[in-house]
DNA sequence: CCGTTTCTTGCATAAACAGGCAAAACATGC
DNA sequence: GCATGTTTTGCCTGTTTATGCAAGAAACGG
């Protein structure tokens, strides 16, 4: 047994049950109980999952936090890449922007100068557009899942089917050049998918502690990134990656 | 079982009942009071839950900052209504909520414990809607209006016509036993008669001054209206004349 | 006021952990 | 083939963590 294919197991397993235990993978693979932590030691490390005394869970570093504690986070890391991303913009295009802390930090930022039209299923991106005179705001309908705060589902689909945006502001759970963008949820990663699909470009903003992670369901390349905002600490190699992949990145 | 496991289990729980029990999660996860003691008083730490004796609850729930600026007019008035119309409700109902500040109130006046499904084109309903852990909200897209603070367009009739509900809690713009219900936008009386065709009773909670009213837009008949929450001081010629028509008048 | 329940604290135990070490497997260069 | 270096793995050692139990303190309900 291959260490890289016990790593693989491991991810699987994560994916499927959201934990593994240490003991039970080590019966499971015939090896010891060290081997294994080693493992998780490593895999933890490289951000695919959460260590806990016992074993491992799905790498969700704020997954479990709710939403309001989630936006307490990083704030002024997320203020800054906000005002950076909103440098990408010019008056009149159309955007479609999803949910997510940092970007409704970027909806937030907007100035109330710009002429844009916007489509969002993230209601606290639509509660901060509400008061732009200049932005015509269309607000993407569906199921309403509070953990994200954002509109997913088959109406959602089909709303996003109808429309096209020159950019679209991909609020990413996880960020890695060989696996590409992530998210948690299978039906928030639908939404996304499809808002990739409908945009000439994909904008992403996130703090480093994205960078280099990954979640369970796959939304795009790394390839098809246009623009990556990041902080200005974030690991030169790992930006690297991106840029070989043809993402222009910004400092925020 | 990892501690992990059982902190996330709580968390659910809490997010579900908006309570636990210490007992009650002691058995469930098969250890001990004292360990379940020292999970909530964990999670108490980070500020996941509030301890209290016996087990724990859900955190002070946020403020819900939102756009209501113009409902400073008749605040106590419109509270009143609120808390009659919510009198209205019983668990397990579908609802249609659309715009205006007193749907607002009725969405804030609700308690955190019923079960409700409802569906709104109001950003303001919604927002106050996504702190309730029982309530399944659907939020009904299309081009949002500054001015209405809803949703309305072609998108969100489809929406709308999809769905079905007990009833309908309609904000009223004119209010007259013989013009019956109008608004003073074309889009957004479409909306309205959209959810009314699709809801088995209509509600409609209005202060003193929209009585006796009329726009230019007809939504429905007056005798359309099932339900009526009034103020006590509202003038009981104009009452009558909408329960003639059916209409049950409830006072806040 | 008292009895009951719940809570905290301290302690003992067993499990899980990190780090060091050496043997085995593997690759590399001569 | 042989020597050398690297990687992987298991074992050992001391340390940390989780848990249950017991005893005292605090909160609740009459």
């Amino acid at each position: 047994m291959l260490t890289e294919e016990r790593h693989q197991l491991i991810r699987d397993r994560l994916a499927a049950d959201g934990k593994v235990l240490a003991g039970e993978l080590a019966s499971r693979f015939g090896v010891s109980e060290d081997t294994v932590r080693r493992d998780l030691r490593e895999l933890a490390k490289a951000g695919q999952l959460r260590r806990v005394y016992g074993g491992a869970v799905t790498s969700a570093p704020f997954a479990a936090a709710t939403l309001s504690q989630r936006s307490r986070h990083a704030v002024e890391e997320k203020t800054r890449l906000a005002r950076a991303a909103v440098g990408l913009l010019s008056a009149g295009q159309s955007l479609f922007i999803d949910g997510g802390t940092t970007n409704e930090a970027i909806a937030r930022a907007l100035p109330r100068d710009i002429q844009l039209t916007v489509a969002t299923n993230s209601l606290g991106v639509a509660s901060a557009l509400t008061d732009l005179p200049l932005v015509e705001l269309i607000v993407l309908g569906g199921r309403y899942v509070p953990d994200l705060g954002t509109c997913v589902g088959s109406d959602t689909l089909a709303a996003v089917a109808q429309l096209g945006a020159d950019l679209f502001f991909l609020g990413s759970c996880g960020l890695d050049a060989a696996r590409g963008v992530t998210a948690f949820d299978s039906a928030e990663a639908e939404v996304k998918r499809a808002m990739a699909k409908n945009s000439a470009g994909i904008v992403i903003a996130v703090t480093n502690d994205k960078l280099a992670t990954a979640a369970p369901y796959r939304v795009a390349g790394a390839d098809a990134i246009r623009h990556l905002v990041v902080e200005k600490t974030a690991p030169p190699v790992t930006l690297a990656a991106f840029q070989s992949q043809g993402a222009q990145v910004h400092f925020a």
